[in-house]
DNA sequence: ATCCATGTTTAGTATATGCTAAGTGTAACA
DNA sequence: TGTTACACTTAGCATATACTAAACATGGAT
């Protein structure tokens, strides 16, 4: 049970924490939707992971984090966004790479070294795409989707869901019209019918599917 | 044949290349003893690894890496020695527990990491330990075993080999003792008969094993 | 009440990585 | 020359992780 999951498993875990703190249920299609492997894959690492303690299935179908597997997760999520800091602040790599290569990391952090990155960057209540670190939930209350953000009003960009981390071409696109944590812009037009949105960044006009808009949150304080 | 190798096969090439480095032939005994493995797990590995592409294996059963196998363990050592830099020098990492960490990270750097990590280090010739980069071997022809140091003068420790790396509970005691690169020693008694030696560390007296005083190395110059 | 959509499981397979036990082959030594 | 030591392989097994094809289950709509 103190034994760390293997990466595999944490990834599972990952997911699991991630779809708990958005108040979605956990089932076996998430899961292989999430971590794009067929549903028999699914059944057969939940059934080791239900045998480990990391979760219990209800009679529903619907997974449950036990507190290890909460615990396991918060740990991952932990080293997953600090590698990130880490990787941008001192390597440099771009703000639309750096999921993907901590992503690879984080399962080869030991504790000792967690211990060490929480101390070089205890200024991070977020990864560098705005995402709360476990148990700073709270920091994101006020933000929105850009999606319900008022028209023509100034507001601060501050995060991108872990959904849209995972998609590098729809990052680098965000990365490339400077949509990310910090920049300023202002909600020009929503199209509804078009399923679209139009933002003004800069002097820029950059369009984005209202999926994108719905996973992109602002301060609405500006 | 461009695909990077699993993390056990750049373990087993990263072995072999330390191997031919020093001169040594590469055979299944060696792989066994380095990966700490039963002779079996060797030799499925080493067949899947020339299916691959990676080694060949003479009629005499020697094993010889191929270029490509070369080139991958080359890149894996790069990560490794670059990883322990990263460690030690951003995150603190001790010296003695380095290798261990950047043992597990260095198969999950991508090899644009690797390039921000050349450049961010581009002053090293080689690890924190001493050991030479890849191509960067010649900076060690000069520098000579404890064992072979004359007595009674100021040398500098220079290179503690990867096979004392391995062993967490002798690299805390070289640490401890001050037995790291850059430190200012004096051999002051070759004990054959008792298969030691002893030397001088500041003002304290440190006894070595002789198969420790063979793999730690010295500028005799000072 | 039946059928369809959706989600889940079973059955059968594959691969990488490890193990032990038992055999084979070779070189050296007595 | 024959035995012994050492290295290596074969056989048989286990586990985690993946797949496809096909069966099953369940709830909602016609």
């Amino acid at each position: 049970m103190n034994t760390r999951p293997t990466q595999t498993v944490e990834d599972y875990l990952g997911v699991m924490y991630i779809l708990e703190r958005d108040g979605e249920i956990i089932n076996g299609k998430r899961l292989a939707d999430w971590m794009e492997v067929s549903a028999p894959t699914v059944t057969a690492t939940v059934k080791r992971m239900t045998r480990d303690g990391w979760v219990t299935v209800d009679p529903k179908k619907v997974i449950h984090l036990t507190a290890a597997g909460r615990e396991a997760a918060a740990s991952l999520l932990r080293r997953h966004m600090l590698m990130e800091h880490l990787l941008t602040r001192v390597l440099n790599v771009p703000w639309s790479q750096t999921h993907e290569e901590a992503h690879r990391i984080e399962h080869t952090i030991s504790e000792d070294t967690l211990n060490r990155l929480l101390a070089q960057f205890e200024d991070a209540s977020t990864c560098p795409h705005g995402n709360p670190m476990p148990g700073q939930e709270p920091v994101a209350q006020a933000w929105r989707p850009l999606m319900d953000v008022p028209v023509d009003q100034v507001v601060r960009i501050k995060r991108v869901h872990e959904s849209i981390e995972e998609d590098g071409e729809l990052m680098a696109y965000l990365e490339k019209h400077g949509i990310v944590p910090g920049a300023a812009v202002t909600v020009r037009e929503v199209l509804p019918f078009n399923q679209t949105l139009v933002l003004q960044v800069d002097e820029t006009a950059v369009v984005l599917g209202d999926a994108v808009a719905r996973r992109v949150y602002a301060s609405p304080a500006g």
